[in-house]
DNA sequence: CTTCAATCGGAATCGGAGTCCGTTTCCACT
DNA sequence: AGTGGAAACGGACTCCGATTCCGATTGAAG
């Protein structure tokens, strides 16, 4: 089930992905894959050989990322007050400072079937998922707030941020809604 | 300052709108140039002739719905409720229907500098900004709501369709917040 | 019915992702 | 320590679209 990958093949892919990283972090989407290839000191085939496409690629570069918000909600987002007001201004933060990590967030949202590649991607799912249930069970949230709609609104953050709007604005018109919806009484 | 066009020319312009309005609206953003102009009867340096790039050929190709909006805004957003609900809704449902109308809105955002392409835009911005002014006067958005809050949330909307979220949901979740924020007092 | 500038059409060029394959490098086994 | 060959390498090459170029057409002014 494991047959150990060769050394040098285990190195490239780690620089690889490091040079991935860096460029797509600092330029978004628009860096070429042989650049990249070129910046971790390795052919287009090595990359090819390690990630099946470039969208993979991208996704593997942010993963990093998905490890570091879980870590902060696990931390920080199960308090007093609304632990999705915080974890949203959290992403915000992040993604602003990270193009690649739109980028990656954007993907996961292409043409359908091609749901969750990555695995911290995955681990931090249940984790918002927690959050929802705990800002819920607090009556912090509207009570028909679903795990749904905290990806929606996470997709529509990403946008926001891409296209270089004032995200900032867009939390603070956006997140009064979640909270009990006090004038939506009907 | 004018130097009337030749007849075909003329023609053939047109042609090529409607064939990418067709294709455009039904497929989105994938389909080909050489595609449309043959749809349109025409070669490809034709359909280049007319439009610098591809881009503008989307919007040109979107140009009638701005209109349309600006009709629908014009009779129906200024009534006794708020205007700016109608607006968003009655955007949402084009922009479901029409994927082509999607890549030109999102097109309206790309790189910098690149604002306003298209007569028809221009005019509904400003329709856009009276209906924010009687909104406001009538007490029904938060005070500080402005025009590009608006656009910021078409934005976000645009977005959330072509990736084929639940839009409704997301106005559901995101319009009650442009209302007086009664719970935002603080 | 000329004339010729505006138009046309579509072959050719360009740019960038992804593929192929001859060569090189590990490392399991002697 | 030596060696066979499977795995990994690199980068030239193929593919696919958008966009450009230019010789052949054609509308319309005179």
């Amino acid at each position: 089930m494991s047959t150990k990958p060769r050394a040098d093949a285990e190195r490239n892919r780690a620089r690889v992905v490091e040079a991935a990283r860096e460029l797509f972090a600092e330029r978004g989407d628009d860096v070429q894959m042989p650049e990249i290839a070129r910046a971790a000191g390795v052919g287009v085939g090595t990359v090819y050989r390690h990630f099946p496409d470039r969208q993979a690629l991208v996704e593997a570069a942010a993963e990093h990322r998905f490890a570091e918000i879980e870590e902060y909600a696990r931390t920080h987002c199960f308090g007093e007050d609304s632990g999705l007001e915080r974890y949203f201004r959290y992403v915000g933060e992040l993604l602003s400072r990270d193009r690649g990590l739109t980028a990656a967030i954007d993907s996961a949202r292409g043409r359908p079937g091609s749901e969750p590649r990555g695995t911290a991607r995955g681990s931090l799912e249940s984790v918002v998922a927690e959050i929802v249930a705990h800002d819920r069970a607090a009556g912090l949230v509207r009570p028909d707030c679903t795990v749904a709609d905290v990806y929606l609104l996470i997709g529509a953050l990403s946008s926001v941020i891409r296209t270089g709007s004032d995200w900032a604005r867009f939390l603070d018109l956006t997140l009064p809604a979640l909270r009990d919806q006090l004038s939506t009484e009907h």
